[in-house]
DNA sequence: CGTTCTCTTGGTATCGCTACCATCGTATAA
DNA sequence: TTATACGATGGTAGCGATACCAAGAGAACG
């Protein structure tokens, strides 16, 4: 663990130095810093002039300790290579910085033992508050998280028994209406195409609604219909073919995740299929890449700017004083029919 | 500044408290836990039976403080929503995870003053090591890493006079090696897009290397043949339209950032304009997005990945007792000439 | 058998800041 | 004018760990 990363005391100014040079008390040195208001204004005059000539940069460590309180939020995400998670983290990045509060990434990798590590990690650094991208967790990490009391905030699905606040939007009935609005516009053999489904509730969850929509349209529920795949464009393109190749009557493709649908939507250019006209395309989540596609790729808008966004809100309200009560905001999701279907 | 982010004293247990339920010093169980090697077999197994009983975690804010050592490294962007710098960050992430480091993440949206604010806080909280996508910097920002000796890494360009270390490509050659091989397929009439050129050493490089090899070339260098455009793929769309709209003669579009060469090509498909047939296009940045576009775009490879991880590497191995050396690496670059030119 | 050396263990003093309480001066009320 | 209150300042004692040094227990040596 954790390396000689010594900052040598190379200018190390501390608050009581600022203090004498001042000529005042630490004390008034770090309410003159934290709360100008609370002194006067020849006191905030002598310290912000200390301040600049040593270009004092308090120690925030030795606050934290001292205050017990941190303004460090700590993240976990499956994969940070991922523009969807990149909207939402630059979401929470903003509103958290608005608000004077940090932000510590970490990625899981989608391994749950590795979630329970970086809690455990993100918890020593005492930060004051968590997002997690997933709501399926160890036994561990749920111990830890009442254990210590730190708000939490969940995201990326709707769980049943959250740890504490949630943001987000429901998969199931996401992947439910996609399919049902695919059966609405006449196509009949739906095939579905989803992430990996080990140690992913919400991958899990789509596949439900799929399954779902299909009994609502009275569709037969053939699982050779359902192929699993990494995310990526190669494994759509092969997802499709092998699909159409199982199924020559396939009329539509449901790619739940991860530009799957544009590297079909793609292998379709290359073999000269027509979208729609030989098989429609239809994709998971708004990446701008499927509204300048050609054709432009029906899909699911996930407001996950805004999820980072009110995840971030909810915390920083916590942490500013808002009672600790379960909140659980379902941010929903718009169907964007668009060329492809 | 800083919320109320109290983390109040719901079973916060420390060190003397396992200390003493273990029937050891304190110091012994410091030791046990960062070194178990240095107690004996018998201590450290009452050590770790007190610790999982109560599931101690450590606190670190008091150890950093003590130590004067922190194992948290800030990274600095110009945006997070850009899968250019989600590979590194993904990488940078890994290697420091790897060697018990955390990872605290700002953007700065392009803007020198808000980076300056950043590495201020990033300070402030005692990071270990800061790496910065960027090499033009405030005087304030020069001011506090030389001051406070910080291990710095900076990426995104090779600049003349680094702070301290480098990982990068040129900017420069690279866009200079991409002009030239599109003069070398034959294209006379080759137009340049480019990122804003305020406050961004990057674009400007490049667009210093498109001229350089227009001039090798002999070509000549026609400031009307440069458009500025923020990135994305409508922005790609327009300026190849405007380019063709004032130079009906174009035979190629070099389009140096962020899907701006995809959107242009989506234009070409919509348009019917035969890719390269009427008109070339050259990107810049490897994203996979790019070879399975149809046709493929010729680009150039930049190693994201390799630059995080190498940055990571030289971070660590600083912090872990290396020389205070500075280093400067090239990774290069690659032309991937594809179907689009 | 005493001495020296090594290996473990423990005590104590910080690390740099903030919480909390005491103090002092002055404004306000009586 | 005296009593009361309030706002501004300062002193002191931690926050929870680690650094550093001292001390005790065996092992190895002459």
């Amino acid at each position: 663990m954790s390396g000689k990363a010594k900052r040598d005391g190379v200018a190390d100014i501390k608050m009581s130095d600022i203090a004498r040079h001042a000529g005042v008390s630490p004390m008034t040195v770090s309410r003159a810093l934290r709360d100008p208001a609370s002194v006067s204004e020849k006191m905030r005059r002598k310290v912000d002039a200390a301040v600049r000539e040593f270009s004092y940069l308090p120690n925030r460590i030795a606050g934290s300790l001292s205050s017990k309180r941190s303004n460090v939020v700590g993240l976990i995400v499956p994969s940070i290579q991922n523009s969807l998670y990149a909207n939402m983290i630059q979401a929470i990045s903003d509103v958290l910085r608005a608000n004077g509060f940090h932000l510590m990434i970490a990625n899981s990798g989608h391994r749950l033992d590795d979630e329970e590590a970086l809690v455990s990690a993100l918890l020593a650094q005492r930060v004051c508050g968590l997002v997690l991208h997933n709501t399926t967790h160890n036994k561990r990490v749920r111990d830890l998280v009442a254990k210590t009391g730190v708000p939490v905030i969940e995201t990326g699905n709707l769980p049943a028994e959250p740890l504490d606040m949630v943001v987000s939007y429901s998969n199931f009935e996401a992947a439910r209406a996609m399919t049902a609005h695919l059966g609405r516009l006449g196509y009949r053999k739906i095939g579905f195409v989803t992430l990996p489904l080990r140690d992913n509730d919400r991958s899990e969850e789509r596949r439900r609604g799929y399954f779902a929509a299909l009994k609502e349209l009275g569709l037969p529920a053939d699982p050779s219909l359902v192929l699993e795949a990494p995310g990526g464009f190669s494994e759509g393109a092969d997802a499709l073919v092998r699909l159409i190749q199982t199924h020559p009557g396939l009329d539509a493709g449901f790619f739940a995740g991860d530009v799957l649908a544009v590297g079909a939507l793609f292998e379709c250019q290359r073999r000269g299929w027509a979208v729609p006209g030989r098989v429609a395309i239809a994709s998971f989540d708004d990446l701008d890449l499927l509204r300048h596609a050609v054709p432009a790729v029906t899909t699911l808008r996930i407001p996950r700017h805004e999820i980072g966004r009110r995840s971030a809100e909810l915390l920083v309200n916590r942490l500013l004083g808002a009672p600790a009560e379960r909140v659980r905001i379902d941010v929903g999701f718009e169907i964007v029919q668009r060329e492809s279907t």
